[in-house]
DNA sequence: GAACAGATTCCGCTCAGCGGAAGGGGTGGC
DNA sequence: GCCACCCCTTCCGCTGAGCGGAATCTGTTC
């Protein structure tokens, strides 16, 4: 879904060309990168280029290279995702972390990826991948197997096809993936031990929304040595419990517009 | 400085002048009141609204009015300010709430306010107007007098000029804050009590990059009858040290050209 | 010092963008 | 019921903003 390359022949369209040229890989680049990674000419690269660091949203480095802007950054805090499911997530998310002193990360489905809006880690936590805006595959992430689990056929169907292998513990085969999905769904609860990176253990529940469809999935992400499961769930369980019902309440029981 | 009302006559500039018409306080609107906002006629905002809804950067909500779609939030996580200092400062922010239980923030110096970068709080701290991207008045908040008792005499001068009257405490009278600024300075932490809103206080201390320059501000909110100021400083110092060199080791002791 | 890659300036052509006018749809007033 | 009001959408002919190839400049590499 999604991703072309964009061929709109409008000003705007050329802009985000521009802007999607940037991604998490891809934070600082040359004039010339842009003008490669957007397909513009580098002529109209340069024009655009020059008037979006004019309105603030682009920023030129002292090495003469470019960066999205403070301004971007600033508009990006206001949309829903960060606004207002991060708001009401973020102290569940804390108290979390206070019992755990692991990263706690909170995503939601998108396309068919689980898209990481929240995380928060302290100085002793692991070394994390999925910082916010990272988009982690469904079926290596404690966080993608959940919004799997109870995804659409569809969407099963499209994630089964494409399983990348991360790790040597990867699941790559489509059966024992669809055996794990039914366990996830009737426990309430997914683990992922070194699936996605070496060293990482990832547990995760489920949020729910208006009439109990899940809207968006809880998790940490701890050291594969560690000892209690058992009581991490426990704990992720009733902090979604509660942060469910705290987002049906906000009247954020459907975020699938979202994304 | 800046806020002009853009009359660009650049396509790029228009599409700008639509987003900018977003802001805390409107976070979803209509499309007549995006025109007004932006002062553009209505059927030029139309059309550039839906080009903007095209590229995901605007979304249309259920009830037809817009909002910053998720696009924007994606690339604005790229921006320096919150991709390399908040995740550098995050975990030292932890650290601090771990201790204090109080909402935690951190801010850079934006014109002549304070544009708090980063925030968390858990279930039970205060309920603080300061979210990420909030612009605080550097007269009346905690992080607000650090930045201004370290900053430029320009700064000092156009801050002293326009001290907006929050509560019954906050200090409006130029003198009386030029020696608290001076003690600012020399005991190395400021001290607001309900400066800014009742009930609550901020203590902040300063962050230093280059050259002990200082770029940033930390600082906790907490409730007004809370006991120990004198540890909690501490505490503010302790981290605020470690994080100074870490953000220089990383090369980000120069934060001027962030915003 | 030649070859290359990136950044910038110039400029004439043309089509994307413009916005007034007109019309559709929903709500409230009396 | 009808009018008044406000918001949204579609239409369409005019025009200058945007376009991008070519040329130039700068810095780096071998």
């Amino acid at each position: 879904m999604s991703e072309q390359p964009n061929d709109s022949k409008s000003v705007t369209g050329r802009a985000f060309a521009v802007l999607n040229a940037f991604d998490a890989g891809h934070r600082h680049q040359t004039l010339a990168s842009l003008s490669r990674r957007s397909g513009l000419p580098l002529t109209t690269t340069h024009r655009l280029v020059n008037e979006l660091v004019t309105q603030g949203a682009l920023m030129r480095t002292a090495d003469g290279s470019y960066e999205i802007g403070s301004k971007i950054w600033r508009l990006g805090i206001l949309a829903s995702l960060h606004s207002d499911l991060r708001e009401i997530a973020l102290p569940y998310m804390e108290d979390i972390y206070q019992l755990a002193n692991d990263a706690v990360q909170i995503g939601v489905l998108d396309g068919i990826r689980c898209l990481i809006v929240e995380r928060i880690a302290g100085s002793r936590t692991l070394e994390v991948v999925s910082k916010p805006g990272a988009r982690l595959p469904l079926h290596a992430s404690g966080v993608g197997k959940v919004l799997l689990a109870n995804g659409s056929k569809e969407l099963q169907q499209a994630a089964l096809e494409s399983m990348e292998k991360f790790t040597g513990s990867t699941i790559t085969d489509a059966e024992v993936l669809k055996k794990q999905l039914v366990a996830i769904k009737s426990q309430g609860f997914a683990h992922s031990q070194e699936e996605l990176a070496i060293g990482a253990t990832s547990l995760a529940v489920p949020i729910f929304g208006y009439g109990n469809k899940v809207i968006a999935a809880l998790g940490i992400v701890t050291p594969v040595a560690n000892r209690d499961i058992e009581r991490m769930v426990s704990v992720l369980k009733v902090s979604a419990a509660a942060l469910s019902r705290k987002l049906v309440i906000n009247g954020m029981g459907d975020l699938s517009q979202l994304v």
